[in-house]
DNA sequence: CTCGTAGTACGCCATCTGTCAAACTACGAG
DNA sequence: CTCGTAGTTTGACAGATGGCGTACTACGAG
């Protein structure tokens, strides 16, 4: 890995996935997805930086993983692109914001403001 | 029945059903609620008026209605509570959007708008 | 080319979910 | 008291879901 910081990684396309359109994105299929708390996990990582997915860390094992993340992707809550040997998960921020206007930012918000109520007892 | 119109009906508490707390809500548990087609149908109509089961049309069965009632009471998104041989249901609109707020209104409208789009292609 | 790392695919399994029908309870009207 | 309406309970059942391990593929580093 020569000079890594600031250079665009490789970035291949290795094989693109599949990715519902923004017109095939569900309210039902949206909210079903955010429902599990492994996903709702990732999610709230994926609101603040993109990342792959063995860096979000779940107490599953990888194909549990790997299950979790094709569920948000075919519900349309996140994209995924290959990178070399990795794959990087993205929110489609803009996207769910288009179709369902501040949606993403409440729950978003709720999963914060519960955390922390659990927090302080 | 006399006169029915502008008297409270009975209103009579037959037996109480148990709702959660309003600590006792999870958002988890809420966006599941939610994300059943049914449910959220049910949800659209108690936004804008309370009713009873009955009157809320659902393409199932009894049973199945029940249920889905059932769900969406013990989830916290619902109160519910007998009148004569009726039971009344109302959306837990204070505590939702005490817990989380804007998620029930952002729910809503991308509801709404989520039909608008299928309804004009 | 070879190796290690990242993730996928495939079974398998237990549990949960949505659905129904049928039998039952609760209450108001007569 | 009797009847009809509203809703519950129970049991069944098919399908989805979440979880695992193992075997596999794909790619970058050496």
């Amino acid at each position: 890995m020569p000079s890594p910081e600031a250079s665009t990684p490789p970035l291949a396309p290795g094989r693109a996935l599949d990715h519902p359109g923004r017109d095939a994105i569900r309210l039902e299929g949206v909210l079903h997805a955010l429902s599990d708390p492994m996903r709702l996990r990732v999610v709230r990582v994926l609101a603040e930086r993109e990342a792959t997915c063995s860096d979000v860390e779940l107490p599953v094992s990888k194909s549990t993983c790997t299950h979790h993340f094709r569920v948000l992707r075919e519900a349309g809550v996140i994209s995924q692109v290959y990178r070399g040997t990795a794959k990087v998960n993205c929110l489609r921020r803009d996207d769910l914001d288009a179709l369902f206007p501040g949606l993403l930012d409440s729950v978003l918000a709720a999963a914060s403001e519960q955390d922390q109520r659990a927090g302080a007892p």
